[in-house]
DNA sequence: AAACGCTCCGAAAACGGTTTCGGCGAAGTT
DNA sequence: AACTTCGCCGAAACCGTTTTCGGAGCGTTT
């Protein structure tokens, strides 16, 4: 009559059972020391321990979970892999976990609405505690929904709903810091070279530009930012163009590192001095690019770390009965190097 | 009598139970409803499934896990999240793990043997059915050990048991692949230039080089590998170096695309001509840093995705019976460009 | 009318832990 | 000697699902 059902073939590893059944107690008592739970004798407690360590029993957290209706797992719900900005979020986010106990699932929904839905499934089927939605561009994204069991933030691309919990870089300040640098370090004739203005950074970031010129009484030269791509050869051309019809520019603001390289590039080329004669500044701080070119780029860090831990911790307060709900915009910072600055 | 245990705050989702109420019919009806299994009249399934749909009933993965002892879950340890290396894999094991419904739990362990340690145990204890565990460059790392219950495959950085089951790119067909490609465009005076010494990676594509070049009978101008850093900079001042000293060469070979970068960018100052007068390749295919270049780099893919996808196969190949052992070398490919056919 | 086959359904065991609560000695109290 | 107190331990419920197996109901055959 025992017995009824067996997994087959599956080689199942020591159990709690045996670890009581080898110590000589009940799993009862086995669980309370192992979990140091008070109401067990120190010399008992011991014994259950060594038989732990020797036959290496290890805990299984599903069971655990299964019980509390916690799992101490959260879901990460990404849209670009491969993209440079859900990594750093990531990081951030194991990070911020990590330090505890808990896990990360991760998904990637490759930007497909459909595989989303099935990897939430998964996800709510394992039943997560929470879950981080991190998105690969600013632009707003379509919520999930209110009406999901487990709280949810959404980070870099925000919800379009403003009942969610947002969190993206501060574009518009981004833009405005790079130029007060600028204004601050003595130039006056700012031009804008930006990336692909379908993209809410490319237009955010430009916004800012606009609004500290104004702030500071000087001209935007060219009189519009310059839309492009997201590449250096856009960067090259659009620099070429500025320089025929503008010579006199001494700051070039580009909307990218990538950008901001090609005109390195042709600034060089042309004999114009950086910073000497026109500083640039780019925008990321993805170092590979930044970091190591002639010279080393001014640029904003989008704190993109920082943001995937302070995601984790609102998701904490979230499960802890705390939720935030709106869009939380975080600071950017210059990072000052060559391109701006002749003593560097 | 009933009720002893309860989760005194959590608020738990609808179970079989509560659509088995509804339908009128046992859980054990309710669940064969679900699974498509064939016991069950049509009417009462269809019944049970719109209950389902309505309450928007969702299965509790670990109830099943724990009684199937498959968890459906694997575990990806990495050592370096932010480096290009690791993404490219974990993309190509999601892809091969999504179609199916595998899960991927990720953990960093930053290259810190604790931290590391911490993680697997944690892993363990969730039961994944598998792991994989990829490093951030590929000198050999030491093993996890034999006597894991699960299987274990090693992905970029190989064990350094030869009894477990490693997946590494092949740096030496790299290096002999680039230099073929450069003989059998004409070119007949080439030097290398690679990065940091200590890494196989830049040893290994050295080998490669070196060995090419001795089978087509060639010199390798220079004597020597010249190794330094995996930087423009490096880049940069070797090139100026090797032109001051060998201004007679037709073809650079570098060790990565960042240090191809830093050859390009002196090669145009110095007013040579690429790829007329001479030929530069890269390695690694970071296309940020390559595709975009003046003029585009010829560079060595490694195929990351595809060893991640790898990786999964062998990994379900193991979970199945039917394990692998050894070094696994995968062939690279070179991305032919502007730097090496003027055509392009 | 009895025997049989078939379809559909439900009771119950099982997975591996945690927690509650009652029991049992031994020691202390009166 | 009887009663209380206290420390330590174990039986059993419980989490949510799957699977087995017996049984009920019903139609068909001899």
């Amino acid at each position: 009559m025992t017995e009824v059902v067996r997994a087959p073939d599956r080689h199942r590893g020591p159990t709690l059972k045996d670890v009581a059944r080898l110590a000589g107690v009940s799993v009862a008592t086995a669980s309370k020391a192992l979990n140091g739970r008070s109401e067990v004798h120190p010399e008992t407690r011991q014994r259950v321990i060594d038989v732990a360590e020797r036959i290496s029993f290890t805990p299984n957290t599903l069971a655990r979970s299964l019980l509390v209706g916690q799992t101490g797992t959260v879901g990460l719900l990404t849209n670009d892999l491969e993209g440079r900005f859900s990594l750093p979020i990531l990081m951030g986010a194991e990070d911020a976990f990590g330090t505890g106990k808990m896990s990360v699932l991760l998904c990637d929904a490759r930007g497909d609405a459909i595989r989303e839905q099935y990897h939430l499934r998964a996800l709510l089927g394992r039943r997560v505690d929470g879950l981080i939605v991190v998105g690969s561009s600013t632009d707003p994204r379509p919520s999930l929904g209110q009406e999901l069991p487990i709280p949810v933030v959404y980070a870099y691309a925000p919800s379009a709903d403003p009942r969610d919990a947002s969190l993206v870089p501060d574009n518009v300040a981004g833009g405005r810091q790079i130029v007060d640098h600028l204004v601050a370090t003595g130039r006056s004739r700012i031009a804008h070279v930006s990336g692909d203005s379908a993209y809410a950074a490319a237009r955010e970031r430009a916004q800012g530009v606009t609004e500290a010129l104004a702030g500071a009484g000087l001209p935007l030269i060219g009189g519009q930012t310059f839309y492009g791509s997201w590449t250096e050869a856009w960067g090259r051309s659009a620099t070429h163009a500025l320089l025929d019809q503008h010579p006199d520019i001494d700051a070039l603001v580009c909307g990218s590192d990538q950008v901001a390289r090609g005109a390195l590039e042709v600034l060089r080329e042309r004999g114009v001095k950086v910073p000497q004669q026109i500083a640039v500044t780019g925008f990321d701080n993805w170092e590979v690019l930044s970091a190591d070119s002639r010279p080393p780029l001014t640029t904003v860090d989008m704190g993109l770390e920082a943001l995937g831990r302070l995601a984790a911790e609102r998701l904490f307060a979230a499960m802890d009965g705390r939720p935030t709900a709106g869009e939380e915009r975080l600071p950017c910072r210059v990072v000052v190097r060559g391109s701006t600055d002749a003593g560097l």
